[in-house]
DNA sequence: CCAAAAATGGACCCGCAAGTCCAAAGCCGG
DNA sequence: CCGGCTTTGGACTTGCGGGTCCATTTTTGG
């Protein structure tokens, strides 16, 4: 079925997505003609709907995990490694190093707000992708809960919960304002809260109507 | 110059802001054409054009400013008036009320992502309605400062910044998960870590390259 | 070296939706 | 009640860009 790729078709459709990406990382989604495409990966639009039948779509959709993929990628190896408080403040400032030099050209920008309206696919892929990452700082947090860096109380699903939000809100602030700021503010307010090792968790009963 | 509306045209340009709007809120911003804007408010495309006469370009920086400023009018009056836990708490409550509520219908989503690309102004619109937010929520953390319920070493900016960023990644994961999880926990833990009143916003320098 | 299959190029089609235009009402002050 | 405005309606134009098609070249496996 699927098997009908020699190794320069799989090349050149490597080639499409990784062009399609990066035009649309400069651009934006919407703003991204199949033309475009064409004219800076070199190819035809013959082949543009050879190896993606569906069209936009589908292509759309392989740029979608390429760069879903790309972000986690980015994060390594720190990311598997939150084994030690240095370790964290390594990733910490490899996501704003990273961040920072992408600043406006975000994929996950065109993803979710755009990509994701469009093809329906492209929902579970940004999903996937968060539920991914929530899941690697989780098992940041409950490896320094093993070691005792982190106080056993805390709600290390919540808490990688809060992170995670912290973080992708001060991307799209980054986006929006053009300062890091906020991304700054988030991870060394949230690290610094689970350093201090106490349980901010507390459970939101009280102020519920 | 901008005065040559009637009383009758003023209120046919409001109700086009008012169906664009939800409109896109129900469909996403490239969904929508302006014919469907015509159905949903019972006008004309001579009339679209009357009273935008930059086209959809025009209407949709209107709709971006109506939209930011509801945003904020949502919050209220609990936002204006963050003097006191139960206070905080209710607000709390209140947004997270209203984004569970909206769900995926998401203006900013629209106004971000989409909007943002197209109209250079759109892009100042949503800075400004993050900075009005932001500065909100300084505010409140100083008044409680000036109550003694937050330690004064707390750098009310910063702390503000990121609880501001964990709320728009909490929505930002509500519209990709579904899930309010996410913004719940970036509110508790936060609005937690500041009720412990402790500096969780240590310098960071170690780390730094 | 030879089919068969895959890869490529590009001309063409076609629908959609933004934007134009003007003619017909409706409203207003004098 | 008249002349000129704003307001409204909707037919028409237009260009853009996605998608189709097929002819040609290249690769592959035997």
């Amino acid at each position: 079925m699927t098997r009908a790729l020699t190794r320069k078709g799989e090349a050149t459709r490597a080639r499409i997505v990784a062009g399609a990406a990066a035009e649309i990382r400069e651009h934006g989604v919407d703003e991204v003609r199949l033309e475009d495409v064409m004219a800076h990966t070199g190819t035809s639009k013959g082949q543009l709907f050879h190896y993606f039948p569906d069209g936009k779509e589908g292509l759309l959709l392989a740029v979608a995990q390429h760069e879903a993929d790309q972000v986690l990628i980015d994060q390594e190896p720190m990311l598997s490694n939150l084994t030690s408080w240095p370790a964290w403040h390594a990733w910490r400032d490899r996501l704003i190093e990273r961040y920072l030099a992408q600043g406006v050209k975000c994929p996950l920008n065109g993803l979710l707000g755009q990509t994701g309206r469009r093809a329906p696919g492209a929902q579970a892929i940004v999903t996937g992708l968060m539920w991914r990452w929530q899941d690697k700082i989780t098992d940041g947090i409950r490896h320094m809960q093993s070691t005792g860096d982190i106080a056993p109380e805390v709600d290390a699903e919540r808490a990688a919960a809060a992170l995670l939000a912290g973080i992708q809100g001060g991307v799209l602030l980054l986006l929006s304002t053009g300062k890091v700021d906020h991304l700054e503010a988030a991870l060394d307010l949230t690290i610094g809260s689970l350093r201090a090792g106490r349980r901010d968790d507390r459970n939101p009963r009280e102020a519920r109507q």
